[in-house]
DNA sequence: GTTGGTGATGCATTTTTTGCATCATCGCGC
DNA sequence: GCGCGATGATGCAAAAAATGCATCACCAAC
């Protein structure tokens, strides 16, 4: 897109800091960059960017017009996922901010199944945590964000919502494995895992066990379920997840508890849910930023998952 | 804004319908104006209109595409106005559609008020009807718009709406000028002036008189409200106003009927409601594009005409 | 001071855009 | 049927704009 240079430029720039190391990055000379800034500037009729001595950064007016910028090209995205869809293929991207829960099992088959169907859109998964995950809807790098944590800003519009359970996973062998629920005394003396604090999961942990005074011995914290997942062949422990992480699809025993054994997942694992006396519900929030047209693309993949979901997890959805 | 040629002159050639034509108007060679049509077709991947022999036509995809970029237009305006808004100054533009009803008094004293405080305000007035009332808000020509009519689209958003009561004009001299109320059957047998078929008040009027099968004597039809309020100082007739096309100002009597005459306006002509149970009383709607943000100029005016409405026909006003 | 970073600017070069002349096409009227 | 007048498309040269290089001025940190 020509006509879209000059401002793609300007977000560029306001995301570097700096006008040289912006023009590295778009592979032209800084001065031409440069130019390109004060001819927008002039037209403008006011400066958008503060020159400081290490580089610049946006002014007033240069936010509000480089919020201007993200939503004209948010929008252009939306105007031709539309137009393509008119020749019948659907083609677009969808830009995904997700926290690790819903990336691991969810989203890959619930991506590969929508790309099935429409071979022409292509997916950007950005992996972080609830904080960041709006500010990238806010900011237009992401169209739809899967938050396991409480909702913070007034921009976002949250489509739907998924009540999940926090679980505990144990190898098979593990005392508590033949117990239908976990209790939070039950975890006393117990080897813990627990997820990195920034966690929607750990935050809810947090208050949980802080609570009781339970004496906990904290082994390791991790992001990663997949190391904690292989840890767990090596020492015997207890680690923590959501349903959403653990199983994908196949009814809704993940959440309710019922089901013996993860199956499929890894068999030497099985995964019991905390009572919810003791630690209630998190909730799964699936949104967009508000007032804001989706792509068609985009759209349509909201749609799939919120219907896939309730496939999943039936009664635990909500819109 | 040099970024923005290109999408400007795609929504010129959709009005002209014609390259060539658009390029006149644009002050261009066809040739340049051809290709960057062309170019633009490239970029997006599809053409945007079809060529037929006498010009070219939109197609569905170039619809899309100029709604966006109208879209984009009215868009930054808001932003500028916002930005420029920072540097203390108020300017920007605002654009109204309006009757002829609200156009006469009430916005001349409105936009003039408002422009003594904000004098880099500038404005446009369209004058027109419901119906293209409503497309002027949907093309983004018009920010603002004031119908005496029913909404028909749904894309239009009310901010406001005030009641208005049809009134009678009248010589001073004319035997219904004693009256406080004017009924249907008064009519009977008097030389009457109406509004055009496209007007609101017409309509109103056509649907009380029609079912009454009241003997008529119409000698003149007009959209000029200069026009009937002049041609009564001749020939002795009637003709149909609303409150806020016949006092801006001072009060409410205009609606309620109780002022004796229409002090200030027209010495020499008086104004008397209809009775409400002959004629229900129409409504004035004041609206703008549904989801849109209007730019600060605007949404300030359209403040202001809605408090300065509540100061003047007070309980007539809805939010 | 010196060094290493920043953005701004003059000038020659390259790229893009524009305008002219021309072509192919189509509807209209004689 | 056959020009006539209108349309949009295209090849080629001129004009305009964007770019790159070299350089300046500025500032902070060492």
């Amino acid at each position: 897109m020509r006509f879209m240079t000059s401002l793609r430029f300007i977000d560029v720039v306001a995301r570097e800091g700096s006008i040289r190391k912006a023009a590295d990055k778009l592979a032209i000379t800084s001065t031409a960059l440069n130019r390109r800034i004060l001819q927008i500037e002039d037209e403008i009729g006011q400066p958008l960017f503060e020159r400081l001595p290490g580089g610049v950064r946006l002014n007033t007016a240069g936010e509000i017009f480089l919020q201007h910028i993200r939503s004209q090209f948010a929008d252009l995205a939306r105007v031709q996922s539309q137009i393509a869809d008119l020749s019948g293929i659907r083609r677009g991207h969808v830009q995904i901010a997700s926290g690790a829960d819903a990336l691991r099992r969810f989203l890959p088959e619930a991506i590969a199944s929508y790309r099935a169907a429409h071979p022409a859109v292509s997916f950007d998964l950005a992996r972080c945590y609830g904080e960041e995950a709006e500010s990238r809807l806010f900011s237009l790098d992401s169209d739809i964000a899967l938050i396991f944590a409480p909702i913070r800003a007034a921009h976002v519009h949250v489509a739907a919502t998924l009540r999940q359970q926090v679980h505990c996973v144990m190898p098979a062998s593990h005392r508590l494995a033949g117990k239908d629920h976990v209790r939070i005394r039950d975890l006393a003396g117990e080897r813990l895992v627990l997820p990195t604090p920034q966690s929607g999961v750990r935050q809810l942990l947090d208050t949980a066990l802080l609570r009781r005074n339970v004496d906990l011995d904290v082994i390791l914290e991790s992001d990663s379920f997949e190391f904690m997942q292989n840890f767990l062949h090596f020492e015997s422990a207890l680690f923590f997840q959501i349903p959403i992480a653990i199983n994908a699809g196949s009814g809704s025993e993940a959440v309710t508890g019922s089901a013996p054994d993860m199956a499929g997942y890894d068999e030497q694992l099985v995964s019991r849910p905390i009572d919810p006396s003791d630690l209630p519900a998190g909730t799964l929030h699936i949104c967009h930023l508000k007032g804001r047209v989706l792509p068609v693309a985009a759209a349509k993949f909201l749609d799939e998952i919120i219907t896939s979901l309730r496939v999943r997890f039936g009664d635990g959805v909500d819109q």
